[in-house]
This record gives structure tokens, C-alpha cells and sequence, in this order.
DNA sequence: CGGTATCCCGGTGGATACTG
DNA sequence: CAGTATCCACCGGGATACCG
């Protein structure tokens, strides 16, 4: 039989989602923006330019591994620069490029969005979490 | 010895982050609208109320336990309103809530920038992944 | 049709220790 | 001070099977 069953059809779909969902610009974003730190450490960076131990402590409860990390993904993406300068100890410099200070007014308009709305949405839950469990 | 241990001290500095950190807003609303559906989902839903199979088949390559989860967490965060027509079968259907529409031009925004920029960074990408290895 | 209950795998991210 | 290397717990999320 040439007939497709529905589990065939189905990853078959699931498939061609997969590759249209590995493309979608917003889904790629999200997947370094969207991550625990990089809202905060871009913000952070915002101001201007700061050092490892100063992220560390302006963002007060990162580990270095994910510190580190985070800034690996944003230097990848092109959104922070990562400046060495060879003294010892080594310091090292991180700042927004161009294209990151673009992404600044975008998380903003998030932030605000959350600050305006957490109410609603705390109130919300609450009622949800209090409904009658029949 | 009262003096606190640095370990202690770290911890100390953790718990309180933490406690920061859950009440922090955008985290808050990151933690529902960041998960790996709910954005698209927004975006279906607002053309208009729509049928849970109808998202399915719509956002293409949700699971229906992902679907339902998801217009779970949007439901109860006030996002989401659940209606159930009770009929043979059931007939159920979910639309934004006034609160849900005003995060749609937030969302188009960050999709906005992701579109424009997702050239950018590729290339970032590419460059940072071809980068000399010493 | 819409939803729930299990089981399971992989990625995220935290703790810790060590290098330059 | 900045970064790397392990080890590990947790949870998101997919597969599957069953209920109303």
C-alpha cells in the first residue's frame, strides 16, 4: 500500500515545521534574547560599557559559567563586543555593538509592557488558581 | 565565629537575587510568552477566536499536549479566555482577552526587529563560527 | 474532538574546582 | 580577574495511550 498512515503523515508535517520553525527570525532571536540573562545583561550593557566582574555584580545572582556564556552567545549573534585588553591580570571590556543598541528600545517596550500589566496578569493567576476544581 | 563564611555569603546573595528575580516582571512574563509556542499563538489567535484543532493545524507541529499546555499558561495569566460550548462533541474555543491584544503590537514589535536584523546576525554568526581558533 | 496521564530524552543552567 | 572543565539536577517538551 502507497497510502501514508497518519503517524507517517504527521512526521512528515512535523518535519517540514521543524525546518519552517528553524528559520523563523523571531524563534532564532528569542533563542538568545529569550535566554534567563541576556534581557538583563543587555540592559546592563546598555549604559555602556562594563567588565566580567562588573556584569557579575550589577546582575547579582549569575554564575560566571552562565555569565560567560550569555556573552559568548550575544558577542556570536553580533549584538556585544568583547574587547581584550593584554595587561596582567587581563582585562576585558564588553560593550553593545550597533546592531545591539537597536535591540535596547525593543526590550524596553517589553519591560514596560510586563511592569504596566504584572498585575493584571499576578491578579489573573490567582483567580485561576482559586477556580472550583469541578 | 560569627563571620559568615564566603560560601554563606554567596549564598546569602543568591537567595536574595532569587527572591528579586521571581518578582521581577519582565521574567515573570518572559516565563509564559518566552516558551517555544505561546508567541505564535498570540499571533494566530489574533486574527480572531479559533477552535483548539484549528490551531493545531494552523501553527503546524504542536503537539496537542504543547497546545493545551500553553493555552493553559496564556489562560492563566489572563491572555487566553476558554470558552466551551457543551455539545456532542464538545466545541471549544479560545480568544485573546483585552489584556492579550495589548501584548500583540509588543510581540509584532520584537518580531519587527528579528526580521530586519536576521540577516545581521547569520552573519555574525558565521563570522564569529569561522573566527581563528587561536 | 478536546483533554489527561505517563514515560522519557536532551538542553539549560547551577556548583565546584582548576588554569593563565 | 577572566575563563574553562566537569558533574549534575531540573524541567521543557515530545511520544504514546487512554478518557468523556
Amino acid at each position: 500500500m502507497t497510502t501514508r498512515t497518519a503517524e507517517q503523515r504527521r512526521t512528515e508535517e512535523r518535519t517540514v515545521y521543524d525546518a519552517f520553525m528553524a528559520a523563523c527570525p523571531t524563534r532564532q532571536v528569542m533563542a538568545t534574547v529569550g535566554g534567563k540573562w541576556a534581557g538583563l545583561l543587555v540592559n546592563a550593557l546598555a549604559a555602556g560599557p562594563r567588565r566580567h566582574g562588573e556584569l557579575r555584580a550589577v546582575i547579582a545572582g549569575v554564575s560566571q559559567k552562565m555569565l560567560t556564556q550569555t556573552l559568548r552567545e550575544l558577542e556570536r549573534d553580533g549584538l556585544v563586543e568583547r574587547t581584550v585588553t593584554p595587561q596582567v591580570p587581563v582585562r576585558v571590556d564588553y560593550e553593545l555593538t550597533p546592531l545591539g543598541r537597536t535591540l535596547v528600545p525593543v526590550l524596553r517596550a517589553l519591560k514596560d509592557w510586563s511592569e504596566t500589566h504584572i498585575e493584571e496578569i499576578l491578579d489573573a493567576r490567582s483567580r485561576f488558581d482559586a477556580a472550583p476544581p469541578g
